[in-house]
DNA sequence: ATAAGATAGTTTCATATGTAACTAATATTG
DNA sequence: CAATATTAGTTACATATGAAACTATCTTAT
């Protein structure tokens, strides 16, 4: 008499969607409380702050693009950054709806400040991995983003 | 006269943290919506009914060092799962504060059903890849984890 | 045996987040 | 040049989440 058919077997601690999820969450947590704890930031506001000191006079709809935050993680991100001093909002000349994004003087401080602090994390994460591995994750995670996402370019 | 010395650069797409994040959450959002869409449980339940099916009697507290997720969270998982009869809860004979957690037949057989779904995704996901670079990415995955969160073993 | 502490799990409350509805401005179509 | 549709961004509402307080039970030390 055959046995009844034994589904497939599913460990979490060896799924990829777990994995990635856990360590993703280890690592943002890190670095999320330096943001926090020393500036009083959001990482969502970091991320504006970083990608307008890139672009200075972005839109909001081209952070969001570029960040991964829906538009109203955005807004809010935004508008906590303008209460603090750190962003400004200018006038576009030529589309009234959408407004060209600046950090102010204190915010290109404060940017400064956190980078090399940022970078830093980064570097100390990375420095379990030989440079050989670093590269080696980083193109397959471009790979796996692909996969997972073929419509829009994550990064 | 010397310049004025520049702040190492930080392009968010090139920071680990950032494109960590960015990936894991394409990858949970394609398998959330299956659980969710499909079975009408969160991401939360999902892995609560995964460990329950690997360890039968498994305690709330045991479910959230497997699945890193809080107590508050696990305790909420799990009263969710109860009410829609998937999940039941044992008294535990030594200690009266701990409960025994089993799946219920109806949740043994949800639980059957999305196992194959779950790893048809994460197979989908990875075939991006070859065995090898699989097996690459999942070791540097570790040594990662181990360097963002060296007290604890995340899995 | 009993008081003090630790542990398992739940509840409460304050905040974060996502979805949908909304406002204002621009673009498109007939 | 209207009328309609689209786009940029905000607001409102409902739900999710995390921290802290709480209850009940168990452990430890005297």
């Amino acid at each position: 008499m055959p046995e009844k058919t034994q589904p497939a077997p599913l460990r979490l601690a060896t799924f990829l969607p777990f994995r990635l999820s856990v360590l993703s969450n280890a690592v943002s947590q890190r670095i999320a409380e330096l943001y926090d704890r020393e500036f009083g930031l959001s990482i969502w506001q970091w991320r504006v702050m970083a990608v307008t000191a890139d672009t200075p006079g972005i839109s909001a709809t081209e952070i969001g693009q570029r960040t991964q935050m829906d538009k109203v993680a955005v807004s809010r991100a935004v508008a906590g950054l303008i209460e603090v001093g750190y962003l400004e909002r200018r006038a576009s000349t030529d589309d009234a709806r959408r407004s060209n994004l600046v950090l102010t003087p204190a915010g290109i401080g404060i940017y400064e400040l956190i980078v090399p602090l940022a970078l830093a994390e980064e570097a100390q994460l990375v420095s379990a991995l030989s440079v050989k591995e670093q590269s080696e994750l980083a193109r397959l995670m471009g790979k796996l983003a692909k996969a997972a996402s073929p419509e829009r370019d994550l990064w």
